[in-house]
DNA sequence: TATTGTTATACTCTATAACTATA
DNA sequence: TATAGTTATAGAGTATAACAATA
């Protein structure tokens, strides 16, 4: 999506009444500069979310990462197979379950994902920055509400 | 995306600390919801966007519709032609500049965009119940200050 | 020359279904 | 029979480039 010339052009709307319509363009200009500050290091937006839970997560095999991260265990295949090319992640078959593939990091995935981590919190400050941290607290808070029951 | 499964599976993580990682979910669980509330009226969330973009501003030509909504020439043309097969907007040449088209609401596009109208103000109450007016108001602040220079 | 609308194309994201090998 | 991973496929979103008609 062309985020700027679209916007200089957005007037008074009905549209602007709806939340939704903010969340969408803050969506968009958040992951637009979350996809070029990753790009220097080969990876997407998904790839980093993948990289931070197969840190996280000892023993992590492929459909429980699909499971927290919302991916289907077929759309995730390439996903991983791209992470295996850069060689960022190992992967080994479960001793306990051999159907089941256990993802670990390399150490160059560990080390690329530092850097990865150092890019975004930059890119996070960059995005909030006319926040207070009073304010993106209470932003995470108030996302976390949005539909829930 | 999963939604429900994956939220089900979530648990302490570093991307819960980033806000882009809360919007994410939000704007999922949002755009899910409005996808489903619009389906049986045969439009989908972009739809709507531009029935009402285009009942509010007379004269509105294909280009600047785009522009407003961030939607480029080329990908216009068969959201275009989707109102058009339902009958739901008019088009017709420009007066002033014989290349563009202007778009318009027909009487049944009127008609059906009041009834979305009413969909989607339903749909937003439902999303964001777990806020108060004056949390909802601050949420759409604060979306707004987002990538902000 | 520049712009409007169109067509063609490509890549990503998401979803479903069928297949294999294990359990 | 159920599950883990894979493959195939299809629809939606987004991006670029080329073209005809008009400015």
């Amino acid at each position: 999506m062309n985020v700027s010339s679209a916007e200089a052009d957005r007037g008074a709307s009905a549209l602007d009444e709806l939340v939704g319509y903010s969340l969408r363009w803050a969506h968009n200009r958040l992951m637009a500069d979350l996809g070029s500050t990753l790009e220097p290091l080969g990876l997407r937006p998904v790839h980093f979310a993948m990289m931070v839970t197969i840190r996280e997560t000892p023993g992590l095999i492929q459909t429980a990462l699909g499971s927290i991260l919302g991916i289907q265990r077929g759309n995730l295949v390439p996903l991983v197979n791209h992470l295996l090319g850069l060689t960022l992640v190992h992967r080994l078959v479960s001793p306990s379950d051999r159907r089941a593939l256990m993802l670990r990091l390399t150490a160059e995935g560990e080390a690329l994902l530092e850097e990865a981590l150092a890019l975004v919190r930059k890119h996070e400050e960059r995005m909030l920055k006319r926040l207070s941290r009073r304010e993106q607290q209470m932003l995470g808070q108030l996302l976390a509400k949005i539909g829930e029951e």
